[in-house]
RNA sequence: GGGCGAGUGGUGGAAUGGCAGACACGAAGGACUUAAAAUCCUUUGACCGUUAAAGGUUGUGUGGGUUCGACUCCCACCUCGCCCA
């Protein structure tokens, strides 16, 4: 017979092909089938694809592909996340237009998203920098704005005094401006935020939800929400009476306090030192402190600098006269800006006081040993028993915590207070290249939010991108001057765009009505197929992607848009891909092409590759070299079924019955049943793809040992079947990995497209039990020996059928045996002395 | 400094209390070929051992513990990665 090669580009362009002429991955909103979302991150059009992306899409498809084999109403649906910096930087530098070089970037990457055979209901695909979409970003803003969620506030923003320029975070580097190396420094503008703050609690409570989370993740979430319990202690100024708040997570250290600090922002400063003989020198360390970035200030590394202000305030429960300094490590941000300095029981505290001899004062003594405030060599942070602490003396310190904090709030002297290390969420962006914020400012009225009826406010096209300066929207008089809502006079238009992560925290909303211009999403649809079922994208999103989603669904929950409160029920995150000790990425030069690969041995290999790599979840390292054993895997399937082309047919179909099997053709229908087993379990319980391809290689491999023969007889044809049903197993369970090759082999043994429409087979329970098992024998937990014997044996024939053995009891001669412990099925140890 | 991962052959990895190294890559040897590629067969953790079979010892980052039995559970430590300070 006419051997066939195996030409996957044909097959592969075929298949594609045939899957959009048929509609497979079409979502049919009126199926009475259970719905599945299977929802992969969308993607920024950067340019192209390299395998390391391509490992998030597969994965995303083989799930998808298993879900409709399942028998689910799944869909599955992709966009782009299109705004963003990098276009803008490509337009300063090579002189393209962001929304070209988007589109360009975008075409190139969905050829290489076809190329790998995944698939999408493409009629969903959405653009976020698309008028059409960005329209609906901008409602959600108006939204918020409406509901006091979102707001204006002068916040502190990287400054380049050199290019006259805001710098994006990653734009700054080592405290300079990436492009002309001037040290960034810190400059307030009006800016709008979001107030994710008030949801922190929610957003906290919520993540015991998320049952379908991996725990790392969700930690990560609790950390960044950061949550403290604690008292804010009203110290009063020694001149005038007046409070100064501070914020502590330790009030059990209140008697130990010597000092006060407050951060170089807090607006008590002023009138503090007016007057004194400080308040230059105070100034000046209050200007160049707020010049360093917040990174800078905080971190461990860099030194704790600070300056008296020459005045006091009296500590509530002992009356201490203490200092009042200003100091660089203190934020303005969290808590009240004001924290109160316990050198012996701090860390940062101590290193403060050393530095400018300021008094330390020990309150909580460790068991065992004794504390003295002139010999200790770091602060003492852990718990013990408070001293020098009036009535709390003797206490535990965890118990003080408690009774000081009810005795502050008995006094009138302080409230416990919960405090959020979450910030709000900071969405202005001098930029161009993003949706621009739908706000306008009238001289009469005004801060007045756009009419929905005028949206979306579209980006002008015709601008001039400069490497210096501000947002080149600052230029566009035609986008800038506009009519007040109001009173219709002269009025200008908001210049900054909104965060990238806006137009992400909905878009998985937008695909169940892409293209509705009259609403951003259908409140009857969205709550029929969401939550997402199941969320795949990479763990570099774990924290602000995910938690604005959570903010943003919660927000339109509260709004009642919606009646989910969560957007995404599973989440699966998965590992990078690692090539020579780094991440892919241009820069580095370790990229690998899909398209290489896939001219060279087709997308089916390159997906079994990346599959089969390691466990999805983990980092994996890609190696060249490996992707051969892929492809002579999918070479020697093919082989093994397009051998008997055209013997199928020939072939009465016969129910498969156990008893009446040669002992080969048994084995082989065990080995298939179990290797149903052991790849459904893979599937559903741990997403190991890659055991579940190891196991179906093996089950190959146990087909090469049996021997196939065009049948001329009646125990022949028996034998065909069990092989030929080997082999339809193992297309159906090959079908998600690799699937291109998968249909035009099920199509070649004698079946009509597609194989999708098939049902995941489901195995036969009393085919998959062993009738022989091999018992290991052990003595004192050596390996020392086997035996055969019948699944059913009893334990004590067992014992004495190993007892017998010759073997075993020249091991045993002379010892004398002390226990025997079996485990059934498995094993058996005889423990000697 | 804190939190979370991870550490197994030459390599990617498998085994979640029961034969460590499944499956694959690479390597070595052989078959086919004028030759090469492809394909097929054999071997492949290390060490000892025999003409050959066998067989034995050792082995999952280090040190302890629990157990008849530990890659797996517990304690301490070392190294690397990620996130947060």
């Amino acid at each position: 017979m006419a051997k066939r090669e195996y030409n996957f580009t044909d097959i592969e362009k075929r298949w594609q092909g045939f899957w959009e002429g048929c509609g497979l991955f079409h979502t049919d909103e009126s199926s009475r089938k259970e719905k599945f979302y299977c929802l992969v991150m969308f993607p920024y059009p950067s340019g192209t694809l390299h395998v390391g992306h391509g490992r998030n899409y597969i994965i995303g498809d083989v799930v998808a592909r298993y879900k409709i084999m399942k028998g689910y109403n799944v869909l599955s649906a992709i966009g782009w996340d299109a705004f963003g910096l990098p276009a803008e930087n490509a337009a300063i530098k090579g002189g393209i237009h962001p929304a070209i070089w988007t589109k360009n970037n975008i075409k190139a990457m969905k050829r290489q998203l076809h190329r790998w055979g995944v698939g999408y209901d493409w009629n969903r695909e959405i653009t976020s920098c698309d008028p059409d979409y960005y329209k609906w970003t901008q409602w959600i803003f108006l939204k918020l704005y409406e509901h006091n969620l979102a707001y204006k506030k002068k916040a502190a923003v990287n400054w380049c005094p050199s290019c006259a320029t805001v710098l994006a975070n990653e734009q700054v580097v080592d405290g300079c401006c990436e492009r002309c190396d001037t040290p960034v420094r810190q400059r307030d503008l009006e800016q709008w935020f979001f107030r994710i703050s008030q949801y922190a609690q929610k957003l906290l409570d919520d993540i015991s939800l998320l049952e379908g989370w991996p725990e790392r993740v969700k930690t990560m979430q609790a950390n960044w929400i950061g949550r403290s319990e604690g008292v804010r202690v009203d110290f009063k100024l020694e001149n005038s009476g007046k409070a100064l708040p501070c914020f502590t997570t330790r009030p059990d250290t209140l008697y130990g306090v010597t000092f006060v600090s407050l951060a170089p922002e807090h607006s008590i400063i002023e009138e503090l030192i007016s007057g004194t003989l400080q308040e230059k020198a105070v100034m000046d360390f209050v200007d160049r402190v707020r010049n360093q970035g917040i990174v800078e200030r905080t971190a461990e590394a860099t030194e704790k600098e600070g300056i008296f202000t020459g005045r006091y305030v009296i500590n509530p429960v002992n009356n201490d006269k203490v200092p009042i300094w200003v100091a660089n490590y203190v934020l303005m941000e969290y808590g009240t800006g004001a924290v109160m300095g316990v050198p012996a029981h701090d860390r940062r505290d101590f290193l403060f006081a050393r530095k400018y001899q300021l008094p330390i004062k020990v309150v909580i003594q460790p068991k065992g040993e004794e504390l003295r405030a002139n010999t200790m060599k770091e602060a003492y942070v852990d718990n013990g028993i408070q001293v020098n602490s009036g009535n709390f003396d003797g206490m535990s310190n965890t118990e003080a915590i408690k009774k000081i904090a009810m005795h502050l709030e008995y006094k009138g002297l302080g409230t416990k207070t919960v405090t959020y290390r979450l910030r709000d969420w900071l969405i202005s962006r001098q930029r161009y290249w993003g949706a621009p914020i739908p706000i306008v400012y009238c001289e009469k009225c005004g801060t007045l939010p756009v009419p929905e009826s005028q949206l979306p406010v579209v980006l002008p096209e015709t601008v001039e991108f400069k490497s210096h300066g501000m947002s080149p929207l600052a230029e566009v008089d035609s986008f800038i001057n506009t009519n007040c809502p109001k009173c219709s006079g002269m009025a200008r238009r908001e210049i900054d765009t909104m965060d990238t992560f806006v137009d992400s925290s909905w878009y998985f909303l937008r695909y169940l009505s892409p293209k509705d211009d009259s609403q951003p999403f259908v409140t009857k649809k969205v709550n029929k197929w969401l939550p997402v079922d199941q969320y795949i994208g990479g763990v570099e999103h774990a924290i602000l992607h995910l938690l604005y989603s959570r903010f943003i669904t919660k927000a339109l929950y509260d709004f009642r848009y919606i009646n989910f409160k969560e957007p995404f029920q599973h989440l699966f995150t998965q590992g990078m891909i690692i090539k020579e000790g780094a991440k892919m990425s241009k820069s580095k030069g370790n990229v690998v092409s899909p398209d290489i690969l896939i001219d060279k041995y087709g997308a089916d290999t390159q997906r079994l590759y990346i599959l089969f790599i390691g466990p999805p979840q983990k980092d994996a390292e890609w190696n060249d070299r490996g992707v051969v054993g892929a492809y002579r895997f999918l070479n020697r399937l093919w082989q093994k079924i397009t051998d008997y082309e055209d013997v199928y047919a020939k072939v009465q179909r016969a129910d498969i019955d156990m008893n009446k099997l040669s002992p080969a053709a048994k084995t082989l229908y065990r080995q298939t049943n179990q290797t149903i087993k052991k790849v459904t379990e893979d599937m559903e319980t741990s997403w190991h793809f890659n055991t579940a391809i190891a196991a179906v290689m093996e089950l190959l491999n146990n087909v090469d040992v049996f021997n196939v023969v065009i049948p001329s007889n009646a125990a022949e044809e028996l034998n065909f079947n069990v092989f030929r049903h080997t082999m339809e197993i193992t297309l159906l369970l090959m079908s998600p990995f690799t699937p291109h090759i998968c249909e035009e082999l099920w199509e070649a043994i004698g079946h009509k497209p597609s194989i999708f429409q098939q049902t995941w087979p489901a195995y036969d329970k009393n085919a998959i039990q062993e009738e022989v098992v091999e018992i290991v024998v052990q003595i004192n937990s050596k390996v020392r020996g086997h035996l055969s014997v019948p699944i059913d044996v009893s334990n004590a024939d067992l014992k004495r059928r190993v007892l017998s053995d010759e073997r075993i009891a020249g091991f045993l001669n002379g010892k004398e045996v002390m226990d025997i412990v079996v485990v059934p099925k498995k094993l058996m140890n005889i423990v000697v002395k």
